[in-house]
DNA sequence: CAGTATCCTTGCGGATACTG
DNA sequence: CAGTATCCGCAAGGATACTG
């Protein structure tokens, strides 16, 4: 993929995201990038059907509102299935959609590429900041 | 790339994000995600060098404040190089760096499908809000 | 022109307690 | 067990006016 094809890509894409479709995206991608979500569609991908609880002990940190929160929007975007049991007490499975896998797919060689090159990251915003600090100085 | 593939993927992506990579994950993806970034990294990856008001008008929406501020976490990160010309009138150009274009490969892809897929996402909401609703009266 | 300063609204994320 | 209700702090994002 060469510089052209990306940003041609690119151009489509952006050209598809004007006005209407803003809200879809950032929606879109604040699921996919909020607190939660990630961890979420990561643990049903790896481990499939789990209930509420089971996903809760496998995601440190998280609390029952956040992630029913967060389970909740995957839902609504189609991303994850939710299967009520409806019996006493409750038992309730989630489950990766198709949809949420392939949103999986194209989310992880994004993440590969974010965490192979977290260094550079790190260097770069500390070279950034001691800039800064000494313009304040 | 078969599911197994997808899930080790992610098992490593996710194991490497555990913790201390938490904060780094979440606002590089924030900084991806932010309502401005995408759309300036696509902007100078189009152009190339622009001036700060020249990619101003090439988003609409976009205010001084928000633009100046999203420029900066680029810039912070590495993604983007600032080349003030200490001039007055003031001249700055800005210009995706070689990181911020390997960052734009990998979005490209996750977008398009967004895009593609726009849709699927719209119909699934429906569905689910149109239940909710059912429910709720 | 590029950028800062100020004020404001909104929604995320968290803590805690409660319910069917 | 799964989920809701309530309250809270915080930062993102926006509107507006100002400056070197």
């Amino acid at each position: 993929m060469d510089r052209n094809e990306i940003l041609q890509y690119s151009q489509t894409v952006c050209d598809g995201l004007r006005d209407d479709d803003d809200g879809l995206r950032r929606e879109l991608l604040a699921h996919a990038g909020n607190r939660w979500s990630l961890g979420v569609i990561h643990t049903l991908g790896v481990y499939g059907r789990l209930r509420h609880a089971e996903i809760g002990r496998r995601m440190h940190g998280v609390t029952q509102r956040m992630l029913t929160r967060t389970l909740r929007q995957l839902e609504r975007d189609g991303l994850v299935f939710r299967h009520d049991f409806e019996e006493v007490p409750p038992r309730v499975e989630y489950e990766l959609s198709d949809t949420g896998m392939e949103l999986l797919v194209r989310m992880v060689p994004l993440w590969t590429w974010i965490v192979e090159n977290a260094d550079r990251f790190r260097q770069a915003r500390e070279v950034f900041d001691r800039q800064h600090a000494d313009t304040n100085a």
